[in-house]
DNA sequence: CAAGCTATCAAGCGTTCTATTGAATAGCAA
DNA sequence: TTGCTATTCAATAGAACGCTTGATAGCTTG
């Protein structure tokens, strides 16, 4: 039957963008994209994976029209392709998590002890009185590309020498690219064994930018 | 590297979600699973494919957490997990429609002439004000396991037959399982061919549900 | 226009996925 | 118990996928 057929065609369709989220490693590579554009080989460096398997999956995650990409001279740079694409992929990550314990499991091995949160609405609250620092603890590349409206941009890996920027008597917020992002939760163990005060936002960047709330751009 | 290897675990569980949504004869099974729970023999029989084959597929969305299963006497009945369940297969779909011509193309295909619609919003207003007939063209089931508050139920292979249950100078509205499926758009070509006023609701039955719109459940 | 990067293509190989088949199991009814 | 039905399990063959390797194409710079 013909009506069939068609309607196969479109189940095959939709498919293909399920397809495209069924590789760890293409999963990997969205998620840095969710971050900051890309060229290949930053994304295939960042994932440590070969600068042409990089490439594969880049293209499969095109052809599901969840990516685009540009061509920068000699580089081709690749991005989220929208906000409608940032928002799938952040659903069906918190799907997976609510649906499957080993996520929460996986999370738990990489994160190590949680830390205490903020969330949200209270951390803008409390960033329009002034009485908080926020910290970007990203790689700065990812800081420049776009970050929390505020937020000053100390890497991880220079915490420890640049503690002298942050005020001792104030509590710190740091935050970096998401839950299961383990930047923050480590800066906020660093911070805290120095005695300060300290939080991580209870989420990342691409959600908080995707909530609407105020940002610096580029 | 250990931190990478729990990295990878994590997107290796996310990934399991992804391979879900991978396939296009799991996604017809989710699909009619949106409208009503089913045994594995019913949805096997509407989507054409063996009993064995389809109790393969469901197990593999059970293990994914996307549908549920319950024991009933000899059957097992499958259901959406939940509404995020239903939300997350609606959003990729939409994606995909969004990102993906060729689901478009398929679409068309497979529906035809396109008809006029209505939205929600408009729909439920014209409804308190009593001034449009709404025509549930779902088969019986669909429609027994749960519907829109104040609809009908024809189902479209009865449509000719019972034409005279439908008030002939009243504007008439089907509606089905959602924007892709070819019900209503054909009981409109078919009831304006009898001269009737008559538009399809612009998506189905989960998506309204979803919406948070008056329902009649069970 | 040649050299040097970056990205893509093409082929190959092992692994995983899918649909089919036939056998096994669980509940129900006589 | 013995059938009967609905579902799952197990084994298999074929297709699709994922990663690697080496070659190719595009762009920039000297």
């Amino acid at each position: 039957m013909a009506s069939s057929d068609a309607k196969q065609a479109l189940f095959e369709a939709i498919a293909l963008m399920g397809k495209a989220f069924a590789s760890p490693r293409r999963l990997e590579l969205l998620d840095l994209l969710a971050q900051a554009p890309r060229s290949v080989e930053e994304l295939a460096r960042a994932s440590g994976q070969s600068t042409a398997n990089a490439s594969q999956h880049l293209q499969a995650l095109h052809a599901a029209g969840i990516v685009t990409r540009t061509r920068e001279g000699t580089r081709v740079v690749y991005a989220m392709a929208g906000e409608d694409a940032l928002r799938l992929w952040l659903a069906l990550r918190d799907a997976s998590v609510a649906h499957l314990g080993e996520v929460e499991r996986a999370a738990r091995d990489y994160l190590g002890d949680d830390v205490e949160t903020i969330g949200r609405e209270d951390l803008l609250e409390r960033l329009t009185k002034g009485d908080v620092v926020l910290v970007d603890v990203r790689p700065e590349e990812e800081f420049a590309a776009g970050h929390i409206e505020g937020a000053r941009s100390i890497p991880l890996p220079e915490l420890e020498r640049r503690l002298a920027e942050l005020p001792p008597d104030q509590e710190i917020v740091a935050y970096c690219r998401g839950p299961f992002c383990a930047y923050a939760h480590e800066a906020v163990r660093r911070l805290k064994d120095t005695g300060r005060k300290a939080r991580r936002l209870e989420d990342g960047w691409p959600e908080w930018r995707l909530a609407g709330k105020p940002i610096q751009a580029h």
